[in-house]
RNA sequence: GGUGAUGUAGCUCAGACGGUUAGAGCGGUGGAUUCAUAACCCACAGGUCGGCGGUUCGAUUCCGCCCAUCACCA
């Protein structure tokens, strides 16, 4: 029977780009989604830009536009990049709409009705110039604890220490600079302290609700006791005004996730879909919200407890997956590793990170990393090498001699392939999110694939005669296995795959219950190529184009304004990069043999521009090293002279002979090469370390 | 500091409810082949399964401690 299923991934916050950070979890749902509908469930795939909160007003004020202009525009970007990379939302919409305050208000006065908000008077640093409340992240000032200066108002990134703002030695505000004094004033709050939130939640927070490691951070979380949770800002505040609370407003995090049902009210609108059929508390229909581990907080304390006591149902799973690293360690914009969907999409193929990412996917919390040079040697590998060369292999032979035509298939051959369909394991490994499990049993498939072609030869069959049976026979059954490849493939390769439909001249690939091989007689289209390889170069032009230089502290004008939110950890990126790094170790450099020589001989290389051959004395050993020093250097000048040389840098061989090494010389714009020399004393042989 | 996760071949990762020779893909080496955008096929090499202890007839798999990395501490 057909599952009625409602999907999610988290809102991201209108006031950045998408970056591939986020797409792990874009990228992630959409191959869930994908893979559902074509199993033939009804599943509905929404979500909204979230457009609410201090850092949006300040931003739009600095960019001279409207909050309204500003998260217009920022949607259209973000809708740009999702579709750059097929995900495939069947609502993409934005908190700051009617539906999504309908809801709020209807969540807020369910809770108060049900006595749980509570107002309390707090005291927090006010900005007296802006006359503004400030976010933590909004203060600055000296660290407690280790006194760096400029940081920021809940911890310190120079000594990592977490503290309140109100520790921070002289304060000031980020916004004006202005000293921020403190002020009290009434907030609203969700008392998530009161024991039917608490009894609640210790039954909710239990697997398959969400993942067993998830379930353990949560009872930890549970244990130490759940404070209320503020959910009022004050004005001026960009977002939501309380109903009967005139100045105060809901805090962003308090609508973001109600905008999962503003996006879903205004699909409803269009589709035609009962709303409360998949929202009312006993509805039969599924609910999951994908998440980064960031926000389980947020997803499987407050939401379910808010919904729970709201009248509404509460999910029926919260997923959630790891953070991206890119070459093992976070994104950073000096290395170039901090990569917008844009910058992505202008180099490379968005369905070669879809399979990468789905290689990698597991269904955990853990981290995924990105690693650049195994990312194109898997992809290049895994679907051009294996999978598009089946039907590379195969299909010049149909076209060429049979029109197009296939002929019957080699029982035999497809017997793993329909065992694999009937065991059900990659269709699992798709629904239980654990999508690398998948790809490992598809491209199993495509090994066998590819070893049956080898075997049979089918290049030998072409060329004899009366074999003309043999050879349809075996490229009409390695279609069959490509076909059943393509269908595998499909929810993580949507474009692909309608490639490969409209050249096997077949509808839509659906995931039915039986298998069935391409019928005898069935034409198909003229092969062209599917997929090209991954050029390294091109993605190492990608990542210089985003490699920022290195600049010193960013003025206050443009402190960045990183907000705690639904996208908090995603869009991480290391605090203070050294321009040193890479860092080696110890063993890096010793690998480097270095030793003092002595020029015994030095001469002009003909036809050569720039070279020196040079012949030094290593104590014992006698070494010919080309130097490119002509320039600096007259030969006549060196004979005698001690200098260093790399001993064990592998022999090279150029026009002029064999290089055994090379000599150091220091340069820059300001001149140079000026070569190395010891001290008095040094011997030549000797090693420096 | 506390809590949790991770640490398996050069790289990316599987796996083992404790039990004969620990796996895959990529990369490397050698061979074969030419249908396929040098792709594919066969073979080989490579790991004291982070370290040290403990339990056990037997641990890489369980337990403890340590080290490293990452995350959370709202």
């Amino acid at each position: 029977m057909p599952r009625k299923i409602l999907v999610t991934s988290a809102l991201p916050y209108a006031n950045g780009a998408i970056h591939l950070g986020h797409l792990v979890e874009y990228i992630q749902t959409d191959i869930w989604v994908r893979f559902q509908k074509m199993r033939g469930h009804h599943c509905v795939y929404c979500c909204a830009d979230d457009t609410h909160g201090t850092p949006i007003m300040l931003r739009a004020e600095k960019e001279g536009v409207t909050p309204e202009q500003l998260i217009a525009r920022v949607w259209q970007e973000h809708k740009r990049d999702f579709d750059g990379f097929h995900v495939e939302f069947d609502n993409y919409y934005s908190t700051h709409t009617p539906e999504t305050r309908q809801y709020a208000d209807r969540i807020y006065s369910h809770l108060r009705e049900a006595g749980l908000i509570e107002i309390r008077s707090i005291e927090q640093y006010y900005d007296p110039v802006k006359e503004m409340f400030l976010p933590d992240r909004f203060i600055k000032g000296e660290c407690p604890k280790c006194h760096a200066r400029d940081q920021y108002g809940d911890n310190c990134e120079a000594c990592g220490a977490a503290y309140q703002p109100t520790d921070l030695i002289d304060p000031y505000s980020a916004v004006s600079g202005a000293k921020p004094v403190r002020k009290s004033s009434d907030h609203h709050f969700f008392k998530l302290s009161d024991p039917r939130c608490a009894d609640f939640l210790k039954a909710w927070i239990l697997p398959p609700r969400v993942q067993a490691e998830a379930a353990n951070k949560l009872n930890e979380w549970l244990q130490s006791g759940l404070s209320d949770w503020d959910i009022s800002r004050d004005a001026p505040y960009f977002g939501f005004e309380i109903p009967g609370a005139p100045g105060k407003y809901y805090y962003v995090w308090l609508d973001a996730p109600i905008g999962y049902m503003g996006s879903f009210q205004n699909y409803c609108d269009r589709a035609g879909l009962d709303f409360d059929e998949y929202w009312k508390p006993d509805s039969e229909a599924e609910l999951y919200h994908f998440i980064g581990k960031d926000i389980l907080y947020f997803h499987a304390l407050f939401w379910p407890a808010e919904l729970s006591h709201a009248g509404f149902r509460t999910p029926t799973g919260v997923f959630c997956h790891g953070f991206l690293t890119v070459n093992g360690t976070k994104m950073s914009k000096s290395r170039g590793t901090f990569i917008t969907a844009e910058s992505y999409l202008k180099h490379l193929n968005p369905e070669w990170l879809r399979y990468y990412y789905s290689a990698k996917l597991n269904g955990s919390m853990e981290d995924i990393d990105l690693n650049l040079e195994d990312f194109a040697a898997r992809v290049n590998s895994d679907l051009v090498g294996k999978y598009v060369n089946i039907a590379s292999r195969c299909a010049g032979f149909i076209n060429k001699r049979y029109a197009g035509r296939l002929g019957e298939i080699d029982i035999a051959a497809t017997a793993p392939f329909v065992a694999a369909f009937e065991s059900g394991e990659i269709a699992r490994g798709y629904e239980e999110r654990d999508y690398g499990r998948s790809l490992r049993e598809i491209m199993r498939l495509a090994d066998l694939a590819n070893q049956y072609i080898a075997e049979k030869k089918p290049w030998e069959m072409a060329k004899q005669e009366g074999r003309e049976a043999e050879l349809l026979e075996v490229c009409s059954t390695a279609l069959t296995q490509f076909r059943d490849l393509t269908l595998y493939l499909k929810p993580v390769l949507p474009k692909l795959a309608e490639q490969v439909e409209a050249f096997l001249n077949l509808p839509a690939l659906t995931w039915g219950p039986t298998w069935a091989p391409l019928p005898a007689g069935h034409c198909i289209q003229e092969y062209q190529h599917l997929m090209t390889r991954i050029d390294p170069k091109v993605i190492e032009a990608m990542v210089a184009e985003n490699r920022q230089s290195l600049e010193p502290t960013v003025a206050l004008a443009d402190a960045p304004a990183p907000v705690r939110h639904a996208e908090h950890q995603q869009s991480q990126v290391e605090a203070t990069p050294s321009p040193w790094e890479p860092f080696i170790g110890i063993d890096d450099f010793t690998k480097v043999d270095l030793r003092i020589v002595r020029i015994a001989a030095a001469a002009h290389v003909e036809g050569a521009d720039k070279l020196l051959k040079l012949t030094l004395d290593l104590g014992g050993e006698t070494r010919t090293v080309f130097a490119g020093i002509k320039s600096a250097y007259a030969p006549e000048t060196l004979v005698g002279r001690l200098t260093v040389m790399v001993a064990n840098l592998a022999p090279r061989k150029m026009k002029f002979g064999v290089s055994e090494g090379m000599v150091l010389a220091a340069s820059d714009e300001r001149g140079g090469p000026f070569l190395l020399a010891p001290d008095s004393g040094a011997q030549p042989g000797m090693r420096i370390k």
